[in-house]
DNA sequence: GCATTAATTGGTC
DNA sequence: GACCAATTAATGC
């Protein structure tokens, strides 16, 4: 428990829904109640099916959040960051994490307990209210992955992931600025490692990314945004 | 440096 | 488009 690093007031995630929420006077005493940890890379935070401990920010880092399904087939749910939160599915209604939650790179991670949850919940009407608009987005994503999941064929699949991690993480010296293993790329496109290359390794001939190590760089954006615009009706 | 793990390619069903 | 096998690259210890 290093608390010292995830202090709210002097976090920088100004899109966290605690650090947005911390200018109200009752939410004080609850900041007061988090606990901070670090979660090293590739390690699990969240198990599947274990009982719900509350909910966890991320201050620093990146988290995948995963559904597993009968044969061991994990499908990759989302991809967070900073001041993203995790583990709120299911939140009050089951008493069980209904996802597992990994760390893809070692993580500063901030968890609120049921009970303080609770109280924030019920006490603090603004950030209730955020959170619902939050839900909402979350819920219209994921009605939107199921659509592309099942319209889409791997090659669009594989570029719609990633146009959206490059979106969502940025990135740097032209590669982007998060690090996924072609595995892991296959569970969120929800095909297999195999295709999943086979995909990269033809966008690389016909010069729209590059890869250095598991690194991908994107080249030519709007070209791969007018191969699936067809699926994008916002 | 060796041993394990991940990436890649080719082939079969 | 999934699964398997063989080779090569990368990474951990």
């Amino acid at each position: 428990m290093k608390d010292e690093q995830a202090i709210c007031y002097t976090c920088e995630n100004e899109n966290c829904f605690i650090k947005k929420h911390l200018h109200l006077e009752q939410m004080k005493q609850y900041v007061q109640k988090k606990h901070s940890f670090v979660c090293k890379k590739s390690q699990q935070f969240i198990i599947e099916g274990a009982p719900i401990q509350g909910l966890y920010f991320i201050c620093k880092g990146k988290v995948k959040t995963v559904k597993t399904g009968i044969n061991g087939r994990e499908q990759i749910v989302r991809l967070t960051k900073n001041g993203d939160t995790v583990g709120f599915r299911g939140f009050g209604t089951s008493k069980r994490y209904l996802i597992g939650a990994y760390a893809l790179e070692d993580t500063v991670l901030c968890n609120f307990s049921n009970e303080t949850m609770m109280e924030i919940l019920q006490n603090v009407p603004e950030f209730t209210y955020a959170l619902m608009l939050f839900y909402a987005d979350e819920l219209n994503k994921s009605e939107n992955n199921i659509r592309k999941i099942a319209h889409m064929n791997v090659r669009e699949r594989v570029i719609d992931l990633l146009l959206y991690i490059h979106r969502k993480f940025g990135q740097i010296n032209g590669l982007i600025e998060i690090e996924l293993s072609r595995k892991e790329i296959a569970d969120f496109a929800g095909t297999t490692e195999e295709q999943v290359i086979r995909v990269l390794s033809s966008l690389k001939k016909e010069e729209l990314i590059k890869t250095v190590g598991k690194r991908i760089g994107i080249l030519a954006i709007p070209k791969l945004q007018s191969e699936i615009i067809e699926h994008k009706y916002f």
